[in-house]
DNA sequence: GCCCTAATTGATATATTGTATCTATCCCTT
DNA sequence: AAGGGATAGATACAATATATCAATTAGGGC
């Protein structure tokens, strides 16, 4: 995530977990850590490989996967489902709750960034449900787009 | 889709592949049938069961592919990235260009439609990817949520 | 400290989704 | 009818994900 401290976020973890009475394990320190310095969103066998890579230790994808679906109960992380990939979430050591998860996400280098969309673009969307019969949407918005970095760099189109 | 005319539809295929230099084959006309005919998103390996579904032919996999990807390149379908299915586009017998394309997408049933928001919501999203470093949004915008019908039939949760 | 239990991890198999590649066939043009 | 490009068949394999059962670890009561 780039501009999180790294010692904040790992102890709010921890400090959830014990009040949660789930143990904040090294396979789990080692996924949420992979997550945490990470600034774009990795597939859970990519995750496995930075955590395999120059270590002694051997971390199985499936392990991953099982790490990966409590971190997501806990709302430590995010599923992006247009990309089939994971993020860590931008609010883990915020004491506050966090019922929206909206991203932007870059089609060409894949960074993500976590966003908060002004209300009345939430209630402009809801409308847009409401009039094609749809009662409710859900709280996790993906958005693909480009980023400036991207955008200057290369000409490319965006792959949608 | 359910709404559209199906003769409409294929016949509008048709000619668009003339057009453009490209047979309408069997095999082309199984997959945009069962696309056409299906009022939910359907993943590759379903709409090759579907063709196969009480006949003697034989649609394998990559062949769907293949034409799957072909018709993304006529904008005669879309694909669904958050749910890895592909519906019919809502308007390939219309003769004015789409540029754009949105969906809300049932949590519950898969039930997909394919909307038109108003500038306003677009500018509001374009305005929130701006203050975030993104320079442009994809045409291309998946929003998740719950029909009218599993509203009233169900009480479960949205699969987000 | 020791044992019991539950939580966690390991290990294996398999399902699902998608890409790569090479060959065979079809059909249009000449 | 023949040549050549478009289309389809066939096979292999990569990437993503789930299911299941056994082994191990770590806390909590005694």
């Amino acid at each position: 995530m780039g501009m999180v401290d790294y010692e904040t976020v790992m102890s709010a973890a921890e400090q959830k977990c014990i009040q949660g009475g789930i143990r904040f394990t090294k396979r789990r320190k080692q996924v949420l850590s992979v997550l945490i310095e990470a600034d774009v969103a990795l597939s859970a066998y990519e995750i496995a490989e930075r955590c395999n890579a120059g270590s002694d230790s051997n971390m199985p994808a499936m392990s991953v996967y099982r790490i990966l679906d409590l971190f997501q109960e806990q709302n430590f992380i995010h599923k992006l489902e247009i990309a089939n990939k994971y993020v860590c979430c931008a609010h883990i050591s915020c004491s506050h709750e966090h019922d929206k998860s909206q991203f932007l996400i870059c089609g060409s280098c894949r960074h993500v960034e976590e966003i908060n969309l002004c209300e009345d673009a939430v209630k402009a969307l809801q409308t847009a449900a409401s009039a094609a019969g749809f009662s409710a949407i859900s709280p996790q918005l993906e958005i693909k787009g480009r980023c400036a970095q991207c955008e200057h760099s290369e000409g490319k189109a965006i792959t949608s």
